[in-house]
DNA sequence: GTGAAAGCGCTAACAT
DNA sequence: ATGTTAGCGCTTTCAC
């Protein structure tokens, strides 16, 4: 393979305009103390040579490594990426994050760590070592994982924790959740929907709960009572069957339902079908995340989509901006919007 | 943020282990030349140290980056992502690349290039500049991209071609999109269709030339005639449309149709359902790709898989022997596989 | 405003 | 089998 070095050096820029390394230097990271022309003969060399700074010579200088690690969970996007079910979550967070850090002259670096293993923090040490990078995205569930925020506070290193309230610092980062499932039993009630159920997701997730608040004081203020309409998922297919089976088999069943994911959804889809329930004429049904499949099933499905990439991109602007010292940290809210298709219509 | 240094260095851990830093090296390094003794003191007290080499450093003194590069297309990628219909095909890549490259010791690191600009080597030599990564893994339209090529093997970096055959240099890596159309032919033919159709895919990709062989050398090995039963699609939903409007209003229609990918065959789906036409009671359809999205649909589609994660593995460990210099380029074939779901019924 | 010197953490080449 | 030296490409001091 031949030990590549880098073609065109700082030293050949400097040379070929003339000036020294340290003014070149200077040039590449936009410092003040070079006059205008200076810089554009610099630059002009730059260009000339085609010439772009080696990260690893930056970092080894003590300077940044323009690289921002994402790390995900690696057990959890295995599966998926396994089961071939999609994984949104992970494509749109590269959109965010990629984009973003292109635009600031960054690189965001994609890595699985295992949260439940007990050696959580020797394996982000060895990734913070190898790689060094500026900061940090963290997704659930390691953006409240203690050990993990704790090692990254001890470094210093600036983290970004998506949905996260971000007790314990770093910057934190929420979908708005709690609006979000307001809007969907807003936009049921006043379509004259009255018994409007929720599918509640996994309460080991943070999201889980902030929906079945929004929901309930959507519900309140409607002036519409909750009892009975809410079941109990865990985001999975299985239980949204049964959460749907439960609420559809009532005597006065809901006329909409709300699911807290799109697979708890498809999943009362398929109920609904199997009990001869139309959908949207009998039952309304409104989902969670805003996933790929969902505009693929009979009828598509009106959904709250959930703004990764929006969140993730957002986060990478901080964690830039905190390296620069120009971010306190502290809590920020993302809007979630409503997706209207085909599985929602007033009630008969 | 502090200029960050390394917390543990080669240093530490030398002085920890009493020995030269070269030493340590070679125990990193894996070389020979090392007493057995030496090896598990040093390794001794990295592991108490917890020390990880930098691969800055590693870089800079001229050894490998241990970074594997995975190139995809920036417009589509993106425009995947945006349009959130799934990106299989990068998670996919994802995947096969990363897990391949971690039971190595080695990184891949995901990045966007545009293919249409006149400047993609500049953008390119870009990436390798700031990245100096060991070897590239080429996804189309890249793989045929003769300036990347050309590029990739002037600096003598390893690369792998998915989908190409390779003419030009490098490593070639292709699913066997003939063998796999061919398959999905003869399990029709099989089941007793006759009329076979096959809804072609975009021609400036290789894949659908390869699809269109492999169906029409099936036919004619099966004794079926071929006349009217393809159709021209470029991958689109809206071109599967066209396509399936034109072969299902023909008198004698197709009693089975393979769609060169899921969008075409979705399309196809839909369209066979508005005209009355139900699958897979009058209709068998299959699908190429396998994406997420075919299983959702109602019905199931019946689908040829990609083995995209398999052939991203691949490409990853002869990309790492060949910067051993222990791979002489070259093509190699991917074997695909058909997924049967219920889709597909014998003829009426 | 610009330049020269020192050094980041590591490995290649050369001793021993 | 192990140690020593030099230097990778860059940014940080610190001079001028």
């Amino acid at each position: 393979m031949g030990r590549r070095r880098q073609a065109v050096t700082i030293r050949h820029v400097a040379s070929e305009a003339g000036v020294s390394l340290q003014t070149v230097s200077r040039v590449i990271n936009n410092e003040s103390n070079v006059r205008p022309e200076m810089r554009a003969r610099v630059q002009g060399a730059i260009d000339k040579l085609g010439y772009v700074p080696s990260i690893a010579a930056q970092r080894m200088s003590g300077s940044r490594s323009y690289l921002i690690l994402a790390l995900n969970d690696r057990d959890r996007t295995i599966a998926d990426w396994r089961a071939r079910q999609g994984a949104d979550w992970i494509d749109q967070m590269l959109l965010g994050g990629m984009l973003t850090c292109a635009e600031h002259g960054y690189r965001m670096i994609f890595e699985l760590v295992d949260t439940h293993s007990d050696h959580v923090e020797r394996e982000l040490a060895g990734i913070v070592a190898a790689l060094q990078p500026d900061g940090v995205v963290l997704t659930p569930p390691h953006s409240d994982n203690a050990q993990i925020v704790a090692f990254l506070a001890g470094k210093h290193i600036p983290f970004a924790r998506i949905g996260s309230l971000g007790e314990g610092g770093g910057i934190a980062l929420t979908m708005d959740d709690e609006a979000a499932a307001g809007m969907a039993t807003r936009y049921l009630a006043d379509l004259g929907h009255r018994r409007i159920a929720l599918i509640g997701g996994n309460r080991e997730y943070h999201v889980s709960d902030w929906r079945i608040d929004g929901w309930r004081s959507a519900m309140a203020e409607a002036g519409l009572p909750t009892d009975g309409l809410l079941a109990e998922g865990d985001f999975s297919y299985a239980s949204g069957e049964a959460a749907a089976q439960a609420l559809l088999g009532r005597a006065e069943r809901p006329t909409a339902i709300i699911a807290s994911n799109d697979q708890m959804a498809l999943a009362t889809l398929e109920t609904a079908r199997a009990m001869g329930i139309a959908i949207p004429a009998d039952l309304s049904l409104i989902s969670f995340d805003n996933t790929p499949i969902v505009r693929f099933s009979q009828p598509a499905l009106t959904a709250v989509d959930q703004p990764i990439a929006a969140t993730v991109a957002r986060a990478v602007e901080r964690l830039i901006a905190a390296g620069n010292g120009e971010d306190e940290g502290g809590h920020e809210v993302i809007p979630a919007t409503l997706v209207p298709r085909d599985s929602v219509a007033p009630p008969r």
